[in-house]
DNA sequence: TAAAAAGTGTTGTTTTTACAACAAAAATAT
DNA sequence: ATATTTTTGTTGTAAAAACAACACTTTTTA
């Protein structure tokens, strides 16, 4: 079957068998389609037929306002999905668009395929759904993290609100973060050069120490 | 059976029989409990063992930080769910703490059972999933609207980027809002006095005109 | 219906941020 | 190894927001 090893590798199929993907795409009634860099995959406004699952590349989503103002939502990358909220929660049309970011191989997954029970009885749709339920519990969950941050109004209380959290994961004072400076300052909506500005008054105020990705937090400095 | 009412008229029960739902009770290994306001009815950092659904009255979510500082996450109110999302994400422990605000009646609903497929085939366990499903989904795209809106950097731009979804919602220039605008100003994480010198402004240069709750806004005016 | 509470609007001051422009260091590509 | 690009750090200035304090209005409650 083709690209079984693309799919069986994603977290909505998780090592499924060739003969239960095999039955899946029939039940879900797949179409794999590629595309080029700067191509749509999806198109904002248009009817929600499919949910999609990037096999190979990336692509970003990006909505478009009443006023007209282009923001990019999210970037998805190998083993995402697109649509699944807009689906289960009874959206008509897709909110935003999904644009190739470079070369990219999608599956086309029929929506009422995917979220009503399966007539077929294919042996592992409902792991799917799991699977897909979980994907957008995770979502929700780095979402609400995100909102923390994002809530605090100045830049220290945010970086210390990121900060404090990813120690918090690391069950320890040093941890690394996953983004450079200047992916943080975007993750975190602030100006790049202020942050680092802020960064620097807060490792001379002794509050922190860092090193490129390396961070260490003197959580007993800072004043509760 | 005990509690049918209210456990019907909630979008998870979605107005299943009473003897599917007597059913599920047994399946989900339920117990309802009371608590007067300011009860704990979930702590943080305690093990997962149940889902809870808000029956009667509302409670608040709150989180405590490494560094001390308590923040409210969300209200809960009727017929709301929490700890879905960190079950079926896998977490082993409460990320927060729910406090009654007011007496309220509330579900304890044993986790695994209501995340694993059902072998008493209870005959709405599937349905329910798919109705937890539609709630985490339309809290994603909640959380998603949110984070738009905080995302923007000035409390102009912050104000535009909801009032315009709030239109877009409408599908009109006229509508109104949900909050009043203490509450906007809290949801939006702006201090409320500047929020209004700034609504008040906007009013003044023609974008927008609003009183109370209904606001215009003049979208032919705002400039791309 | 009176009193209390909640919500709204205004002002001035202080603090903070965004922005722009640039320099230097580090990483990557050729 | 060198050139190019990306990332990081710094500064000054202008703009914006937070904060605090208060007056006024509306709504709720007793």
């Amino acid at each position: 079957m083709e690209y079984f090893q693309e799919l069986k590798s994603t977290k909505i199929f998780d090592s499924a068998s060739e003969f239960d993907c095999q039955a899946m795409m029939f039940c879900f009634k797949t179409r794999f389609k590629t595309f080029d860099k700067n191509e749509n995959i999806v198109t904002q406004g248009n009817k929600i037929e499919d949910i999609i699952l990037i096999l190979k590349g990336g692509a970003i989503v990006e909505n478009i306002d009443i006023l007209g103002n282009i923001s990019i939502v999210m970037q998805l990358k190998k083993g995402d999905v697109y649509g699944i909220e807009s689906a289960y929660a009874g959206d008509e049309f897709y909110k935003d668009s999904v644009i190739a970011s470079e070369k990219c191989l999608v599956l086309f997954m029929n929506k009422h395929r995917l979220i009503n029970p399966c007539e077929n009885k294919c042996k592992r749709h409902d792991a799917v759904v799991k699977n897909l339920m979980r994907l957008v519990a995770e979502s929700n969950l780095k979402l609400l993290d995100k909102l923390t941050h994002l809530s605090k109004k100045s830049t220290r209380e945010k970086l210390l609100s990121y900060l404090g959290l990813m120690s918090e994961r690391a069950k320890s004072d040093y941890f690394e973060i996953p983004f450079n400076l200047t992916e943080l300052a975007n993750y975190l909506s602030v100006d790049r050069s202020a942050m680092t500005t802020e960064l620097g008054k807060m490792k001379k105020e002794g509050l922190i120490d860092y090193d490129k990705r390396q961070f260490h937090i003197f959580n007993n400095k800072i004043k509760y």
